[in-house]
RNA sequence: GCGCUAGUAGCUCAGCUGGAUAGAGCAACUGCCUUCUAAGCAGUAGGUCAUAGGUUCGACUCCUAUCUGGCGUACCA
């Protein structure tokens, strides 16, 4: 919506600037574009034209060319609505912000929940993976950020037109799965997750550990290890009971930690039954010479030529690695679901992996290899440094999720507002859930974050909670003016009542919504999303504790910014599960 | 060594594909609850945007070099 203003006053203004340029130097000058911007102050008005550019072109300074320009198109009779303002080597435009209220009000009781969504990926195919849990630990904060991220910018391409296909691959075969086994096998003196009251992946985690001390005393544990893997591969039956015992009890806790997380997945892929896939891919693109194989017969392919080394693609015992497994998994994926794009949410660590990976597809002829793309994000600290297993530091996400839902019950409880919410223990799970995800979303996806659980849980300032508690103000409003709406019957809708500053701040806000959709699926970052919320509900906070709404004197006023109101909240509403933050009624 | 990535206020982060005095939050200090939920609002203080050059009318933003940190460079995943 602002994007057709812009764009109107721009067409306006380049013209006019061509119109000078034919004069001073005829036909076919070279103009350059104009480019637009936000002006830094309101009073400056809503969009600015810098104009230095055309100082050389025009051989005029640019204050003289802005004061042309605005003479010149303050005496055309066709132009948008809206003033011009002089702005030193700046030409502005102060829009009218009450027709685009009016605009933005028929458009969003219209649309309601669709207001924001567009067309860009519109008929496409998109599938994503992330989560990708082994299935001897249970999930940690690392996963947390994956998790939100692949549901944040899964809902992002939505909003976009996108087809969405959420994946999940379960890593659960290797020496590293054997581990847990082959310590609850000595050690394990046959509990359950029954018979010990604890969560399944957490037990099996339990035994992960143990074998990290048990190898320590005794150095043939890593060799058992490995041949329980051997053993594994060649089917035998104890072995296989055991794993599909365990695993079924990590699948279990994790599907009970993604339920309470809200991360949910359209299709599972298991590396136990696509590990073999990549196998004959490979040996058929030895055959055509893509890879080469050594003297001892393992596989690999040189990629020297672009700066990325040789990689070992199948082991000298014919054994898949993890390249191997990914080259199969991607090419079913794409039988299986013949994508457009395929989107892995994998941290940066792996850069180089999915270079070679994307690379390996490519020269195997996968047309559709140039459209997969790496979506890696950055390490999660501690505030005291990395999370080390070693050290016990790693933040366990049922812990980290229980401790925070406790805090927010005991914040309900301490306000005294057990009462007033829908249910203690649901409402105190939502908050927790949003803290953490806008808190992991915050930051751009690239970058390496610290998470400070103390603040995490903190509920001042630019965090979920905050614009829980906005929407849960905004809501708590709009239900007394329900209440008494026979009072306001007669009176309908008018912008012209919204006279004040920050009301002609939040209307730009709301217009610019569509903007950041966009922006956000087009560069796959939900902290565009995240600032933009915090900066939308922040102007609202300000306006409505400065202002009267539902007891402003004029009914006509109160009636507008109720308007105003509701518009805000639908907004907020529908950005919301964007970012996987949970709309509360009241809070 | 080589490759990738980052270095903005004490801390955590923004900074719109170069533009008008660099913005928030937290922490610190200070105001504001007979008034629509104070999980709030406002104010004060805090910066030679790692350093040095370069390109440009103009650089936190682009280029080069240097310093510092992270990651990778496994027949682990």
């Amino acid at each position: 919506m602002l994007q057709k203003i812009r764009n109107e006053w721009k067409t306006i203004v380049q013209n006019q600037i061509d119109e000078m340029a034919k004069g001073i130097l005829g036909e076919g000058a070279d103009v350059p574009e104009l480019t637009i911007q936000v002006p830094p102050k309101p009073e400056l008005g809503d969009i600015a034209f810098p104009l230095f550019s055309y100082a050389k072109v025009l051989r005029m300074a640019p204050n003289k060319i802005a004061a042309a320009l605005k003479d010149n198109i303050e005496s055309l009779s066709d132009k948008p609505e809206g003033e011009l303002i002089l702005a030193g080597p700046y030409l502005n435009v102060k829009i009218d912000v009450i027709a685009l209220a009016d605009v933005l009000y028929k458009t969003i009781k219209e649309n309601g929940s669709e207001f924001g969504k567009n067309k860009q990926y519109d008929g496409k195919k998109i599938m994503i993976e992330f989560s990708c849990p082994n299935t001897n630990k249970p999930l940690h904060l690392g996963h947390m950020r994956n998790d939100s991220l692949g549901m944040s910018v899964s809902s992002i391409l939505m909003a976009n037109g996108a087809d969405v296909q959420r994946v999940n691959l379960i890593n659960n075969r290797g020496v590293h799965i054997c581990k847990s086994m082959l310590a609850y096998q000595k050690f394990g003196n046959g509990e359950t997750p029954e018979s010990t009251g604890m969560k399944g992946d957490h037990l099996v985690g339990k035994y992960y550990v143990k074998f990290a001390q048990w190898e320590k005393e005794d150095d043939t544990a890593v060799d058992q290890a490995k041949a329980m893997l051997v053993k594994w591969e060649q089917g035998d039956e104890e072995v296989l009971k055991l794993w599909k015992t365990m695993n079924g009890w990590t699948l279990d806790g994790l599907a009970e930690s993604y339920k309470k997380t809200g991360v949910s997945f359209d299709k599972y892929y298991y590396e136990s039954e696509t590990y073999k896939l990549g196998k004959d891919k490979v040996l058929k693109g030895l055959e055509e010479g893509v890879f080469y194989k050594e003297e001892d017969g393992s596989v690999w392919i040189d990629l020297e030529d672009i700066n990325l080394d040789k990689k070992v693609v199948l082991r000298k015992d014919g054994t898949s690695l993890y390249m191997t497994q990914d080259i199969g998994t991607a090419i079913s994926r794409h039988d299986d679901y013949p994508f457009d794009s395929l989107i892995y949410v994998v941290a940066s660590e792996q850069q180089y992996h999915f270079k070679v990976l994307f690379h390996i597809l490519k020269s195997l002829g996968y047309t559709w290899a140039k459209e997969l793309y790496h979506l890696s994000y950055g390490m999660v600290n501690l505030p005291d440094g990395k999370m080390k297993s070693r050290e016990g530091t790693v933040v366990d996400a049922d812990e980290l999720f229980d401790s925070l839902a406790s805090i927010a019950k005991k914040e309900i409880q301490d306000k005294e507002r057990e009462n007033q919410v829908d249910g203690l223990d649901k409402t105190s799970e939502a908050i927790a859930l949003s803290a953490l995800n806008y808190y992991l979303l915050q930051v751009s996806p690239t970058k390496d974050m610290v998470f400070d659980s103390k603040k995490s849980i903190s509920f001042n300032g630019n965090t979920g909670p905050y614009l829980q508690y906005m929407g849960a103000r905004i809501s708590s409003m709009v239900r007394m003016f329900e209440e008494q709406k026979d009072e306001y019957a007669s009176i309908e809708f008018d912008s012209k009542y919204l006279t004040q500053p920050e009301e002609r701040e939040l209307i730009k806000s709301i217009a610019l919504y569509p903007e950041i959709v966009e922006k956000a699926g087009k560069d796959f970052d939900p902290s565009v999303i995240c600032s933009y919320l915090y900066d939308l509900t922040k102007l609202f906070s300000k306006w409505y504790h400065d202002n009267k709404i539902l007891k402003a004197e004029d009914k006509n006023v109160v009636v507008a910014r109720m308007g105003l109101s509701s518009l805000v909240l639908q907004t907020i509403k529908n950005a919301f599960p964007l970012v996987g933050v949970t709309f509360l009624e009241s809070m």
